[in-house]
DNA sequence: CGTATCGAATACGTTCGCGTATCCAACCGG
DNA sequence: CCGGTTGGATACGCGAACGTATTCGATACG
């Protein structure tokens, strides 16, 4: 917790730089210099804030994934219920494919393999962002008619598909059947873990 | 093309060190110094094969997933044409979850995503892959019973259910329901693109 | 308005890693 | 076996980045 005003605007004017800095150069052949100087500062006042790169990179991760995750979860709020085809969908493009920030969380997922207590805590965010999705697609397919046999299933399976297909929707970022494949499975997917209910 | 034998032994304990290396540290945290360090040379032998670490990675990475690729298509060309469902599920063993290949994979991935000739190159691996893949299960589902609807579609949904659920099992090595859900995955989308044969 | 404190700038010395120019040994062909 | 060539080792200078100890200005507060 930043102690005065100054001091929270300088830390959070780092992190931004961070974030450009580390999305272009890659984390690892980022520096301490490189983020001061796009953030303005000299490193003395990043040795001020923080103790290390290892240190910022945690807290930016940890930011800008909370903030994705509440940017989910207000979308998915939005949601017109009457019209559940169209909510799934929505509920997809809710969840976007940006590429700097993928890069970056690439890199994380990477450094977090190597470090059990950062995979600890990477763990523990898929669990949050899995849960904070799952309730609306569940209830979409609900006014459709479905019912989802193994929620944690469906929640893995969705999570997968989403990782699985960004790196080829990135990969091939002007071709359109590309985005429309990843848009079938997901639908295939909803299709595969639930079931239609009996009564009407 | 190394010119004698004893340059082609160098610069192989030199990609080899380096798959260490870069497993252990990140590719972006490596250094000449360390892979050479672990491969007994000294930088001068290192310079004398590479013009850099960023033209090393990419050899490396050009050979060990060529080299994964192979094993995955003998892997499948071994497989017991009388038991179609075992025959899935070997060829989904085929495709092993290699901790540090993964993480390696990863980083090359964020690499290749900020340098579009790199992107190419690992836009073709992954079709390359694809394609091996994709016959085994199309005649294993055919011994099924089943028709492949869009090949196309099936291969990339493989290969994103493949990288997404690869993920989860590192993540939670040791819970095996993990793994259990991923193979779950994989039926489902086998099931999702293909439709029963109405003749016998 | 004055003062005390907090935080960023400055100014070191140091280490690390780089790339090259040169040397010397190992090996290959005759 | 012997010269020539190939390829790894040595040794250099250089620049980048580090982390800290200290200074100085801004801002919060009485």
């Amino acid at each position: 917790m930043p102690v005065t005003k100054r001091r929270a605007r300088t830390r959070q004017r780092l992190l931004d730089a961070a974030l450009d800095v580390f999305a272009e150069e890659g984390f690892g052949r980022s520096t301490v210099e490189q983020v001061c100087e796009r953030a303005g500062f000299t490193r003395g006042a990043f040795y001020s804030n923080f103790s290390s790169l290892d240190e910022l990179f945690l807290a930016l991760w940890e930011e800008r994934s909370a903030r994705m995750l509440d940017d989910v979860r207000a979308a998915l709020a939005g949601i017109d219920p009457d019209d559940p085809e169209a909510a799934v969908r929505a509920a997809i493009d809710a969840t976007p494919v940006d590429d700097a920030w993928f890069r970056i969380t690439a890199e994380f997922t990477a450094h977090a393999l190597r470090n059990p207590g950062l995979r600890r805590v990477m763990a523990a965010r898929e669990e949050a962002i899995r849960d904070a999705i799952l309730p609306v697609f569940v209830a979409a397919l609900g006014r459709l008619g479905r019912r989802v046999t193994d929620e944690r299933a469906l929640g893995d399976a969705l999570v997968a598909v989403h990782d699985g297909t960004s790196v080829q929707v990135l990969l091939q970022p002007d071709d359109v059947a590309v985005r429309a494949r990843r848009q079938a499975l997901f639908m295939n997917v909803l299709d595969a873990y639930s079931t239609p209910l009996e009564s009407a």
